[in-house]
DNA sequence: ATTACGTTCTAGCATCCATTGGAATGAATT
DNA sequence: AATTCATTCCAATGGATGCTAGAACGTAAT
């Protein structure tokens, strides 16, 4: 019985290594932009607004937890999610530190389009609807993430091409616009750019990750 | 469009509250306690074995992160889990953990029950058996955790009593045990004790945490 | 009043972490 | 051979964190 204490520290430092992990920002970050799909060291520096030698430093710590994988391709090195549990851990971390903290929340309106523009809450009718084509989803992140995974029925139009592709959308249903996740402002700014124009156009917090995990 | 990256970078730095928070071991094991129930910081810090001053600036840490709450009761001070959002993370940090990490893996190993004694995959198919009194299923955590809540059919014999009451448990059907989670030892203690006495013990590694996590 | 429970303040110690920079190295393309 | 992409090593900085300890303080039961 004396060495109980000693394996039950053993245990839960392993867990604890997990929690290190998601103890930085730039971090979850990074987790959060691999959860678009995979990507390269430069490319997920760019993103993140980091050197790379920093972003690669990140990166080993997320690969000694075993949170990521990495595989050579040409001269790059393609970082990807070791496992869809990773994605399905940062979509709860993020909702949990929405509900509990208020800081967050306050952040978080601060960015927000108008409350009327949000979708969110019924995953079910807003599928209905795309399906009968009533309103477009619209997908504003890279097309390469796109190509990747992408919610049902959507539709492409990376938020730098949007202003030039204006006319591939219908000015008398509701756009439907998605990127990221939440903390991932192309959308705010493709609601933003489309209502300017004329258009009828909402604004659905839930990334892939968060569409993916709600649907299990 | 300049000021994105503070935006962004205060977003992920609340949400890496939250993950600095489950970077010590020490407070993951007392959220994993706070899953059992409200407690007081004497019994916390009786049963994670530090200090309670150490244990008070622990929860404190876990206070601002409004994860946990506290209520006055007398001359005691409870905490509890503001919101079982809390202990479903707790289930699936650790659960993801379990998946990755190879050391933890190996540690778990060293103190399983023989493979043959486990029970785990199939909830319902326990369920079934329990309903029908095939099996006993058998909380051996301290009375207070019981009451605060345990499993569907489960009966309580604390661990320190069990020799003693053994003769309350038939012979004749399979008994099994569980505790506060997998990496807490009272369960794999009172399945020794039950098969060294002739008893056909089993091991559930789940806790009410573990089990409330999956049944949603 | 005394006691028990818990927090807070101060202080100190050791440790780890994020970040930056320079320089070197490796691996694959051209 | 030169270039690109990425990691690694070294070093240094500043800051945060975990833990311990002593003392003071507040709250409520007895």
């Amino acid at each position: 019985m004396k060495g109980a204490r000693k394996i039950k520290d053993l245990l839960y430092e392993q867990v604890a290594r997990i929690g290190k992990v998601l103890s930085s920002p730039k971090r979850l970050e990074l987790i959060e932009l691999l959860c678009q799909g995979e990507k390269t060291v430069e490319t997920l520096a760019r993103e993140a607004s980091i050197s790379v030698k920093l972003t690669s430093a990140h990166l080993r710590e997320l690969r000694l937890a075993s949170l990521v994988e990495t595989e050579r391709q040409g001269k790059n090195i393609r970082y990807r999610l070791a496992d869809k549990s990773v994605a399905d851990l940062w979509v709860q971390i993020h909702t949990l530190a929405e509900e509990r903290l208020i800081e967050l929340q306050l952040a978080l309106r601060k960015i927000a389009t108008q409350p009327d523009d949000l979708v969110g809450n019924d995953r079910e009718s807003l599928m209905k609807a795309a399906r009968k084509g009533e309103v477009v989803v619209l997908d504003v992140r890279p097309t390469e993430e796109y190509l990747a995974a992408h919610l049902p029925f959507a539709r492409s139009i990376p938020l730098e091409e949007l202003r030039q592709r204006l006319a591939e959308l219908p000015k008398d249903r509701a756009i439907v616009a998605y990127c990221r996740g939440p903390y991932c402002l192309m959308a705010v700014n493709a609601v933003a750019l489309l209502k300017q124009e004329g258009y009828s156009a909402l604004h659905l917090r839930d990334g892939v990750a968060e569409w993916a995990a709600a649907s299990e």
